[in-house]
DNA sequence: ATCGACAATGAACGATCATTCACTTACGTC
DNA sequence: GACGTAAGTGAATGATCGTTCATTGTCGAT
């Protein structure tokens, strides 16, 4: 081991964590101005860094507040990772399905995945028709692993239960649900009842596929 | 009739139209670059008007996209009365109920009512924390009449079927099934899917509401 | 024809923006 | 301890921002 590739994974790490020290305050920063409101200014004040810091760790401004919607369309992939690791792997008995959905309830509407911040950047990066074209997944619905282990289940409860309805459309349901009630925390945080929410998730899963939730 | 008055009308009407050229050309720009790209240089670009006229009619640029919001409020409960003034009039019966759910499906999922812009222009102030915490109303979803509506129908309902669910609940779970779906339309607006959008909720209904959609 | 009232104009302004780059600091190597 | 390398710094820069205001244009009243 030489000792100069410890110094590079020192520096390495010094530059990481400033990377990330920015990140951070930037993503304060969108939380109480909003995109238009993110000078470089306020993430140097926010930050405590030097202001030549984002240009030499992001090149440009614009490229850091990308960055940034990549990172936390990982934040929400590893909660999602973490919740897949918790219930049942496979859906194909009904009850595994139904714990499956279960579960996506209450990790959708956790501390964790959902909080003020979270959902604050979320619309933040979706309003901004630059970060919408770039596609980062974190703001997607469709085509994602998450829907598509939602239509699983559903095409499994559907057939268990007999509905009649099309388990596209009642996969859609969901997952649109789920959005609606981001939304609406989004709008009113401090009203919001996580209970509340599941709960309802749960009486609409009970509509679709009665016996099972 | 003295023609000083007609002057001033006359005055009066072209102060307006320059107003909604303002307005519409303010829009325009959102649509295309963000509430934080929407500049004054833009603004006059798009408009064709002089550089002064914002600050002119508008005292400020923010005040111009404060008033865009307050606008497009308007033009939404203008579209809402529309849809009320089609479908029967009381929901005491769980028939005219399941009517105006329908016709209520019907509606926040047309063109008038929802396109490009209305849901750009939506997404866009909703992540304005200024133009949230103004509350104008556009971007709510509680606390409507919209949602007492949906409310009083879904009781109705829920009574006529003997769901057992929280009638509450299920009228949550359609508001924010609405919200999830609009949500959908910003995302990709060009493989939604009008007539799919309302099958979605008509399976839902039909899940909560057996026999009536 | 002249005037008053008000809308409209756009050059000019100071503030603030993102970015640059010459310079300093830190640290392992020799 | 001198050197090389790379990170860190922040004053300076030019571009662009929103806003102002002296000036011009318009039109009915007199």
């Amino acid at each position: 081991m030489t000792s100069a590739e410890d110094t590079r994974k020192k520096r390495k790490v010094d530059k990481d964590l400033h990377r990330e020290v920015l990140l951070d305050a930037t993503a304060s920063v969108i939380l109480r101005h909003g995109v238009s409101g993110a000078t470089i200014s306020r993430i140097q004040e926010e930050s405590g860094l030097s202001r030549g810091m984002i240009n030499l760790h992001f090149q440009s401004k614009d490229n850091l507040i990308r960055e940034l919607a990549i990172h936390m369309t990982r934040e929400y992939n590893a909660a999602w990772q973490n919740f897949t690791s918790q219930a049942p792997e496979e859906v194909s008995t009904p009850e595994h399905a139904a714990a499956r959905l279960q579960a996506l309830f209450e990790t959708d509407f956790s501390e964790a995945v959902l909080n003020k911040r979270s959902a604050r950047l979320t619309f933040a990066f979706r309003a901004e028709p630059e970060l919408q074209a770039l596609g980062t997944g974190y703001t997607e619905t469709r085509g994602t692993d998450l829907h598509d282990h939602v239509r699983n289940c559903c095409h499994v409860l559907c057939k268990a239960c007999g509905t009649q309805g099309d388990p596209e459309k009642v996969a859609m349901a969901i997952m649109s649900l789920l959005e609606g009630l981001w939304t609406d925390f989004h709008a009113h945080p401090d009203e919001f009842s996580r209970g509340n929410a599941v709960e309802i998730c749960q009486t609409t899963a009970r509509a679709f596929f009665p016996g099972y939730f």
